[in-house]
DNA sequence: CACGTGACATACC
DNA sequence: GGGTATGCCACGT
């Protein structure tokens, strides 16, 4: 289980992350004000479970955090491919589609 | 209470 | 590139 808190911040966070832009774990924890805490991001985004911007989320090297073949994976891979983001070898360019600081502006809305 | 296990990350070798 | 180690924390056993 995770906190309410923890889901509230992590929604908010999600909410603005423009289309065809991916984050990490990591870094969507980071933005969510839980510094090092990405484990419990793959916790939350299963608690939220379809209602957000899950497929935006992907392993720091890339990767689709899914194995390869599950219907997760599957339906990840076609939703960011409907955004525009290309996936090569299975893994996806994060100086191309990654977070940018230049986005971090739209951030001030979160205020942690 | 002590481990093992994750939608993970970083730093090494 | 891969492999190991450590940090991280909620949960199950």
């Amino acid at each position: 289980m995770v906190n309410d808190a923890v889901l509230t911040r992590v929604e908010n966070t999600l909410a603005v992350i423009p289309e065809g832009v991916v984050v990490s774990y990591g870094q969507l924890a980071d933005l969510s004000g839980l510094p090092g805490r990405a484990r419990l991001m793959g916790r939350a985004l299963r608690a939220l479970d379809g209602e957000h911007n899950w497929h935006r989320v992907v392993r720091a090297d890339g990767k689709i955090a899914f194995p390869d073949g599950s219907w997760h994976a599957h339906e990840q891979r076609q939703r960011l491919i409907e955004e525009g983001v290309t996936i090569k070898n299975n893994r996806i360019n994060l100086k191309k589609y990654g977070w940018k600081p230049d986005l971090h502006t739209i951030l001030s809305s979160l205020q942690y």
